[in-house]
DNA sequence: TTTTGTGAATTGCTTCACAGCA
DNA sequence: TGCTGTGAAGCAATTCACAAAA
């Protein structure tokens, strides 16, 4: 059998910052970029940029650099956002809630079409700014994801609970969970983002203790 | 004149794993840890738990592991979380509202002692849940920045005006940022520490649409 | 010219495997 | 025996540099 060739990790990472920046060039009505602009763009070099964006097949025009509606077509078909999809969050704290109307999910066609949590003082409240949201009790997540074809979660509930709601959802079938508890979760086979924010608080911390920054 | 070595970039990530994890372990009353109880607790491998604490100097017991209340002093150090530091917030929308009370910072000493917008329609409000925060205008920035002694800030605002409140952070003597905003900031010599929640759900999508996952 | 795509060289990270200590 | 620290090997990612296309 023939095996697409896997593109590292670390590409598709800038996969997203590329598509980011020429949906940006494409909305102040830019034609084409050129490998040197973009990685200046985003503080690489064009080679880099032009070695990644060869995964996805050759694409650019030499002499011309790259066609900004391609490239946003190509991409987007990669990382699979050229269809919207449908999202869950559980955890309807404070970050939940904000997580809920953040515009960028909207945007990038990510919609949280449903709310789980526990705590029975939340369960049945609606969500400001979102009032078509009600929160619901856990015991409803397998019916919901069946229901509304969701295979991607938000977990954000406090880190002692994040383990056991996370093979919750991976036992119901969710296939991606982003995950803001400060834990690692295990055991689940998902795939998994993880972003901690105290944690990133905690490298930037790290590298002013030891610049030369300023 | 000798040089420490440098810590490779992916080794400090992975020590704010090391020590969110071994915090764990300590209020759970555990003494030591080995390198392969930590990598397994993390997904990674004994050898590599063992190399990135090698940077760190000579640290762990052979025949025991290492002592967890040593490991967390000297992590905490490296990092420079062996210290509380005061941090400032600009943009006071649902995002960094959920940000100025997410308990998280709290925990690691991070405390947010400042808040501004421009938006004059919420400056001299105060936060729910944190009620001695009143949104400041921008123009007392510089001001703040000297007064609380601040050296890093949280960048929550609209990728519009991300830029340009960037440069303003740096010319006050901010050091680091913690960018929530869509753009990749530029010319601005601070160590920047980017989270664009929108890429993360993008990079699940990636995975979701190109996986044996399930 | 300008700019791509890509092998080759290089750099950097991870894994291996084992000597040495408790 | 159990476990660390670390050179050496292996693997992966980045950068170089240039032929080819427009």
């Amino acid at each position: 059998m023939v095996r697409i060739k896997e593109i590292p990790a670390p590409a598709v990472r800038r996969l997203s910052l590329y598509l980011r920046h020429v949906e940006l060039l494409s909305g102040r009505g830019e034609r084409t970029v050129s490998s040197r602009q973009l990685g200046e763009a985003l503080g690489l070099t064009g080679a880099q940029v032009r070695k990644d964006l060869s995964h996805l097949g050759s694409l650019g025009h030499p002499g011309i650099g790259y066609r900004v509606d391609e490239l946003i077509v190509r991409v987007r078909r990669i990382l699979g956002t050229d269809t919207s999809r449908n999202v869950l969050l559980v955890g309807a704290g404070n970050l939940g809630r904000a997580l809920v109307s953040h515009r960028g999910f909207a945007k990038k066609g990510f919609h949280v079409v449903a709310v789980f949590d526990d705590d029975e003082r939340v369960v049945g409240s609606t969500l400001d700014g979102a009032a078509h949201l009600v929160v619901r009790p856990m015991i409803e997540l397998a019916d919901t994801v069946r229901k509304k074809n969701i295979r991607m979660a938000i977990l954000a509930v406090p880190g002692e609970s994040a383990q056991s709601v996370a093979e919750q959802l991976w036992e119901v079938g969710v296939g991606g969970i982003l995950n803001f508890a400060p834990v690692t979760l295990r055991h689940v086979d998902c795939a998994i983002a993880a972003v901690d924010l105290a944690v990133h608080l905690e490298q930037l911390s790290f590298r002013l203790g030891n610049s030369r920054v300023g």
